[in-house]
DNA sequence: GGTAACTATAAACACGGTGTATACCCTGAG
DNA sequence: CTCAGGGTATACACCGTGTTTATAGTTACC
């Protein structure tokens, strides 16, 4: 995924160097995956070639130089078309689920297993999430959220192509 | 999205060269979005290289020849892996909704808005897939209920967001 | 016999992310 | 006082995936 626009939101709220903004960013975005220094710093390399930010000053700190970037005027406009622009979940490209059960019927593999696996994998899952979230504090709460209900629509997914893998047999046979 | 692993399920049915891999992919995944040529020649030569496939021979066609690709015991094995190892879906690297409430929030821009927009397109997405989904054939059916299962849980969590923003803006303050 | 459309492949490139190297500063153990 | 270790700070080379565009043969038709 492209965390760039994320990066140039948070750097949006007030001037920043590449240091500190893993800082930031790990901070409120971290529960899910903590981003890395190489990121940070490949991505402000980049928006500063697309003039989405510029260098604003260097400044001593505890260590070499840090190199205080602000968001331009293009990367203000960029940033917030991108807030404003509602997104399109593509169907099926973002799982593997639907591409895995299909080949599974395609090549004639158990279908049947592999949906159960996924089905007790999610289940598991569930319960670490929900276990989770009792003590976290709201962010992250609510970061689990989205990852629950993802999980449950999966699972309702799984319930009902399990029921129609028979008529799927058919289905995939005439595409051979 | 890597699309390595269906493209190289689709060969485990048998030999093909890439010219014909394509169409046999967008019959079977192209409902969502078909497969560019140069995809499929990158990842052949990828796979090539990994020794997942090899070429088993050079045939002439209605063109250039036909370069003959075959999936090797490495490339069954990785399969097979791929096919019997559950998917974790990564909780908000998929969807942009997550990090752009937070940042709104972050901004002081107004996230209620950024909400009821994305539940809006939402709504109407869902009427278009529906409707879609009418005469399509089963494996397309199933793709579309794979997006309305998502886009409901997306609504769900944008509910549950929006009935909890006073609270996150509180949250967020205390992160600045 | 020329040109349009289809068959077939490849290579250059762009984008995002990872891993590793580098350098500076501060602290504390000896 | 010195020097080893750990935190601060940045940069670059590289890798994987996907896009664009170029190239070439074959068929069909006017």
């Amino acid at each position: 995924m492209d965390r760039s626009l994320a990066l140039l939101g948070l750097m949006s709220a007030g001037p920043t160097h590449g240091y500190d903004l893993k800082s930031r960013y790990d901070a409120i975005f971290g529960a899910a995956r903590t981003i890395a220094y190489g990121q940070i710093y490949a991505t402000l390399s980049r928006m500063i070639r697309d003039g989405l930010i510029e260098q604003i000053g260097q400044e001593p700190g505890s260590g070499p130089d840090r190199k205080r970037y602000a968001v331009t005027d293009a990367g203000r406009t960029r940033l917030a078309s991108w807030l404003r622009e509602p997104d399109t979940p593509s169907p099926t490209l973002q799982s593997n689920l639907f591409a895995k059960t299909i080949l599974a019927l395609v090549l004639d593999d158990d279908a049947d297993a592999l949906l159960d696996i996924q089905r007790h994998a999610h289940l598991a899952r569930m319960r670490e999430l929900t276990t989770a979230k009792a003590g976290a504090p709201l962010l992250d709460r609510l970061a689990i959220d989205y990852a629950l209900f993802q999980i449950e629509a999966d699972l309702r997914w799984i319930d009902l192509t399990s029921a129609r893998l028979t008529d799927m047999r058919k289905e995939v046979r005439r595409h051979g």
